[in-house]
DNA sequence: TCATAACCATTTGATCTCTAACGATCTCGT
DNA sequence: ACGAGATCGTTAGAGATCAAATGGTTATGA
């Protein structure tokens, strides 16, 4: 019996009875299955692309995000990763001790910092990307591309009203 | 310009080149919105729901699969949540010392640990999870019943994609 | 001008997470 | 019966993560 499948009839009947109400069951398997994925995506590619250079996942983004978009910001790295700022700090010290990254304070507004990227870091990151989209691809490749196509539109549209209504909570604060 | 939205051409140019090769755009797309679906997720309820209760999503799942499944296995509660058995034992010492479960050596086998709610960690969930639904149906309401279903019936076949596919590196190694 | 508010990165302290190593226990083949 | 190998939960050590507090810097308004 795997503990990992959707929920059956009898475990429903045990939410709906403590909940009093009826209970979102689609919503509840959306919820579900979208974390589900996201955690098994981050342990296939730590254990087949990352593992092998000793990066952890959060690390190999924020190399990522940097390479693509150039210099960026501390905080324009928390906001694209979704993550706090003292996140990135921690990333940003250990790349930094490995010798991936630069952190310079900003001429124009000494309150920023802005992050770079080392050769050593460049070099990495253009190693390691071939084998990531290689991954992605393998993950992907259970779908047809209708079918991807289909499931990478309904997901913006979740990260993106999700997105709305955590700004929205942020106001209200 | 925001950082989080899909890649524009010119950044895919740069990924183009750097890999040598064509490269799998959507599955950058499905990968990389997974990614950002989930962790919206999860910051969600951790500041809408779990926050005020000074519980952790990973705190919440634990509670959550011992309530619907009864009194499982240390090794059961990781196989579920797909984490490693130090990062639930670790949980479970947290969850301990708050009095929310509880741990007893099986008499069957003395290797193993049987883990069982408190009656305050019943109370907790059961007043935590209709809450908890709340927001995941929030979250789905984006989408119509029927985008919805779709959804749920892509990710399932990522998910058991996924974890067929870590089970044969697992043989392999 | 200049004081107050807003913003930035970092630090702090707690929790979550992993792999690797460990000691205790069980299984299985001989 | 019994020893080798497998399995279990825990520990150790490192990194990732968050909220809250801190100190330095910039913007705003009277």
């Amino acid at each position: 019996m795997p503990v990992h499948d959707d929920f059956s009839r009898n475990e429903l009947e045990i939410m709906r009875r403590a909940a009093g109400l009826p209970i979102d069951e689609l919503a509840l398997a959306v919820a579900s299955n979208i974390w589900r994925a996201a955690q098994g995506f981050k342990l296939k590619m730590e254990r087949e692309v990352l593992r092998e250079h000793d990066l952890s996942f959060a690390s190999f983004s924020t190399l990522f995000i940097i390479w693509i978009w150039g210099p960026l910001e501390t905080r324009e790295i928390a906001k694209s990763q979704a993550v706090s700022k003292a996140t990135v700090t921690s990333l940003l010290i250990t790349l930094e001790k490995r010798g991936l990254v630069r952190r310079k304070s900003s001429k124009v507004d000494k309150r920023l910092v802005i992050v770079s990227l080392t050769e050593a870091g460049k070099s990495l990151i253009e190693w390691l990307f071939p084998k990531f989209n290689q991954g992605e691809s393998e993950l992907a490749s259970i779908l047809t591309e209708s079918e991807q196509e289909t499931l990478a539109h309904l997901l913006r549209k979740i990260v993106a009203g999700v997105s709305t209504q955590l700004e929205e909570a942020e106001v209200a604060a």
